[in-house]
RNA sequence: GGGCGAUUAGCUCAGAGGCAGAGCGCUACCUUCACACGGUAGAAGUCAGAGGUUCGAAUCCUCUAUCGCCCA
């Protein structure tokens, strides 16, 4: 913008066309983008990928205003910042979508065939993939466009296959047949961490397994009937001598007319049911375990869709898992082998995704051998190379890593990296590769690529580096990588956190980040989860549009204590719509009382207000830098928010407004270099405000973003200015109390009488015109003693006393009642002062300096104690 | 069962040994020339409870209660 263009602003702020002007502006300017240099500090992040099927949520809004606070602080600070944007292509997500638009046309993956399956999960990414990062734009958040990502993209799904075929050369993945939990509901299997235990009310089934040629039996207890279908042992704890007789028997399985074996093992639990449990090795994991040390045969009764298979008997055949309980109980019942039924409550495993009970299930899968990435990992959390804010939560990220199980990677979807796996189709010989073998390298036989797709966080591992180019030697990798911060949520710690450190360790050598800052959860005000479901969701958009952008930065961020969930309320972005109004109305009083062209402030004849104003202006950059450093963004918001509103509109503009009208221009200057220095200070929170009102200050630069971030100048610290200035506000305070409680009209005329008259005429008489402007009074006197009479009204501020002096006599009953009030706390606390400093352990025991603070204080208290006692005496005369 | 966290003003939360704090809400007064998205003043507390350590505890320790979350 052109200087000529500069104008006074509106009355009132209105964020809209604002926020699309500068969003624009940075694009265009490139502000965002990070420079391939050397020699500069730099300061890189990348952002958590939101799902290419993602709408933007407060979650996100959160994790994404708290990061882009620290980046345009960084980026103030002369940092070369750059935060990588991107999204994630969330496979099973975008796999339900295109599987459920097909069912409406009566269509299925299968009869479409991958190839056209892929082709429109591809067009259905290219339309609405966008969504969510033009959302982001709103938010403000400084992201280098330039470089964003998607985890399918072809450099990327280069960097996934690399991971792949390394990692199974060195064998930390491999191929197995085990039992994984399956989603009958979405089709595939998933990993430990993906499924959700819930406490579920169901019953325990006793079951009543004859011992053959014998009129004996053996009763088992299970929660899953149907599975006693696929038996294929019954066990008991060696010791338990209820059931040392059937040691090496065999026992008849009901329905199915098969032989088990009875077999021992300390691992059986006693005290549970009946002492005696069936093992079902292909449907149970602690069965399956147990089967594997046994040598058990291992039948599939269930499959993977949670229908009873035909080895579960003519009669189960094709039903769903649940009927097929039904039918089980209900034949058992008949044929006289249940025995009772109990009340019983369990944990029973949950898609994450769908909520659908999970099934465990008989497979060949893809897993990798984590043990040894995970140890890598732990060190460099212990060794500080890895530190997460709050630091608590290094303790959830231990014990999960030294818990730590193989990861199931394989997933039975289409939408995803498809696994660089290859059989031959005459000898099975499994071949893994960069690229498709022409022929088995065993028998020239043909090969076949697996079908199934990587877990989506395989690949989301890997957003670290591969985002930067990797497996090629970038420049930006040498520039950016080890990224400084990640900000994410604490339910991706273990997901996606914990296998971003593991993977960067093994492949760049060097942790992804330095910092961890993990976030809370955003809430409503009864503290419950935002869902769709209960309705009470808050639309970040949707504020966006009512209070403005920098009003939700702003109101996330006063909110963001570190480790916990914020409760987040409509409410409090209407405050801080207020508080942007309130800059904004500031900013133009500023702007209506500027003289003509920028002037240097002389430092040699500076008033007190400006001495004033400077040196709280130090004070709040040291704290304000203190707080961002520890990532306490709420203590930085409140520390900003207090000074702006509270110190520089309440008392300095009003104080400076008689020096304006006499044409002050070193307050000016010292106004409007306040001015600017408040707006780059607020600047990372509220960015758009920010940048739009100082533009229209008298100044020539590019954006707030290539400003200097504000240093704390240790020279214009003023203890005494601020000493003087405390002695004012109090002066001022206690006479507006006293024509408040007295409910005096604005306008009547009354005249000021100070106590301490040296002190009161040294500190007050250059300030008068303010004084009489702030405390509503017409004339000032000081004297050394106050005056009593019927018209005039007493009180202390601190220890000097005030009078203000009417036309008329008053009541002063309510005068009375006031100052006996004070009086009364007053005397509470000096004798808990006074109680304290004589005993003598406390004399003897505490520091000297905080003893000498006591004693000062109450003499202080003394002295307003003897003056408030002086003037009741003097009022009860009257 | 194991772990983590919370309990401070009506509400939402800071404070982590030395004066009990903020925002919102509430009450009264005020359309005064930046701002009613405003100003001025005010009321409001058994810092969950019980013990202990200390000259001194909202703050440290122990236990209890209630409520969350994570893991089995």
């Amino acid at each position: 913008m052109a200087t000529g263009e500069k104008k006074v602003l509106e009355k009132a702020y209105d964020p809209k066309p604002v926020e699309a002007k500068w969003s624009k502006f940075w694009l265009e300017k490139k502000l965002f983008e990070g420079q391939v240099k050397y020699g500069q500090p730099k300061f890189s992040m990348v952002l958590p990928p939101p799902n290419v099927t993602g709408v933007l949520h407060m979650g996100h809004a959160l994790c994404f205003t708290l990061p882009d606070i620290v980046v345009r602080w960084k980026k103030m600070q002369g940092y070369n910042t750059m935060w990588l944007p991107g999204t994630d292509h969330a496979s099973i997500a975008v796999h339900n979508v295109i599987e459920q638009s097909l069912k409406t046309k009566g269509l299925s993956r299968e009869s479409v065939g991958r190839e056209e399956f892929l082709r429109l999960a591809w067009e259905w990414k290219e339309k609405y993939g966008g969504a969510i990062t033009e959302q982001l734009k709103r938010l403000g958040c400084s992201l280098d466009w330039s470089r964003e990502r998607f985890t399918m993209d072809e450099g990327f799904s280069r960097a996934v296959n690399y991971v792949f075929v390394s990692l199974y050369q060195e064998g930390l993945i491999y191929r197995d047949y085990y039992l994984v939990n399956r989603c009958p509901h979405c089709q595939t299997v998933l990993s430990d961490i993906e499924i959700e235990h819930q406490e579920v009310k169901g019953k325990l089934w006793y079951i009543r397994y004859p011992v053959p040629d014998t009129n004996e039996e053996i009763i088992v207890a299970t929660t899953r009937p149907e599975t006693m279908l696929g038996d294929t042992a019954i066990a008991v704890h060696p010791d338990d001598e209820r059931y040392k007789k059937f040691h090496g028997k065999e026992i008849l399985l009901p329905l199915q007319n098969r032989f088990i074996p009875i077999i021992t093992d300390e691992q059986v639990e006693r005290d549970f049911g009946t002492g005696a449990v069936k093992v079902t090795p292909a449907h149970d994991p602690v069965d399956f375990e147990l089967g594997k040390k046994h040598g058990l045969e291992q039948i599939i009764v269930i499959d993977g869709s949670g229908r009873m298979t035909e080895a579960a008997g003519e009669d189960f055949k094709g039903l769903d898992r649940f009927v097929g309980r039904e039918k089980v109980v209900e034949k058992l019942k008949e044929l006289g082998y249940l025995v009772k039924i109990e009340d019983y409550s369990h944990a029973v495993g949950h898609c994450y995704r769908c909520k659908t009970i999970i099934e465990p299930y008989l497979s060949w899968q893809w897993f990798v051998k984590i043990e040894p990435m995970a140890k890598e990992a732990i060190k460099a959390a212990e060794d500080g190379r890895i530190v997460f804010i709050p630091e608590n939560w290094t303790k959830t990220y231990f014990d999960w890593m030294y818990k730590i199980h193989d990861w199931c990677i394989s997933r039975q979807l289409w939408w995803g990296h498809r696994i660089p796996a290859y059989y031959c189709q005459n000898c099975h010989h499994v071949m893994v590769a960069m690229e498709k073998p022409a022929a088995c390298e065993r028998c020239s036989g043909p090969v076949v690529q697996d079908e199934d797709v990587l877990d989506t966080w395989f690949s989301s591992a890997l957003w670290p580096f591969a985002t930067l180019g990797w497996p090629e030697k970038t420049e930006d990798l040498r520039v950016f990588y080890p990224t400084d911060l990640m900000s994410t949520g604490f339910d991706i710690i273990f997901f996606w956190v914990a296998r971003m450190i593991m993977m960067g360790l093994k492949f760049m050598k060097e942790v992804p980040f330095k910092e961890v800052f993990i976030n809370g959860l955003v809430r409503d005000m009864k503290r419950r989860k935002m869902s769709k479901s209960e309705g009470n969701i808050i639309d970040p958009l949707e504020m966006i549009d009512k209070y403005g952008t920098d009003a939700l930065r702003f109101t996330l961020a006063s909110l963001a204590v570190p480790g916990m969930d914020i409760a987040l309320s409509e409410e409090r972005m209407a405050g801080y719509r207020a508080f942007a109004n309130k800059i904004w109305n500031a900013s133009r009083f500023v702007l209506m009382n500027l003289g003509e062209g920028k002037t240097e402030p002389d430092d040699q004849y500076l008033s007190l207000s400006n001495r004033w104003i400077r040196s709280r202006l130090t004070r709040v950059i040291s704290q304000l830098n203190d707080s961002l450093k520890h990532y306490k963004f709420y203590e930085a918001a409140e520390t900003i928010y207090h000074f702006i509103w509270h110190e520089f509109c309440d008392w300095y503009i009003e104080f400076i407004k008689p020096e304006l009208r006499q044409g002050n221009k070193n307050t000016q200057a010292v106004m409007e270099d306040t001015l600017d220095k408040i707006l780059k200070l607020l600047h990372p929170f509220m960015p758009f405000i920010t940048e739009e009102i100082w533009h229209h200050l008298p100044q020539s630069g590019l954006s707030l973003l290539t400003e200097s971030w504000p240093e704390a100048n240790e020279g214009w610290l003023d203890e005494e200015a601020e000493a003087t200035m405390k002695f004012l506000q109090e002066l001022i305070s206690e006479t507006r109390t006293i024509r408040a409680k007295n409910q005096l009209p604005v306008k009547e005329k009354v005249n000021l009488w100070i106590g301490d008259r040296d002190k009161s005429q040294r500190l007050a008489r250059p300030h008068e015109e303010a004084i009489r402007q702030l405390a509503g009074v017409d004339r000032i006197e000081y004297v050394t003693e106050m005056p009593a009479g019927t018209n005039l009204l007493k009180g202390v501020a601190g220890t000097t006393e005030v009078g203000l002096q009417l036309s008329r006599n008053i009541d002063h009953s309510r005068e009375i009642e006031r100052l006996q009030k004070e009086l009364d706390r007053l005397e509470e606390d000096l004798a808990k002062l006074i109680s304290r400093l004589e005993n003598p352990d406390f004399r003897q025991k505490a520091p000297q300096d905080v003893v000498v603070e006591h004693d000062e204080r109450r003499q202080e208290l003394q002295l307003k104690k003897e003056k408030l006692v002086k003037h009741l005496a003097q009022l009860r005369e009257l």
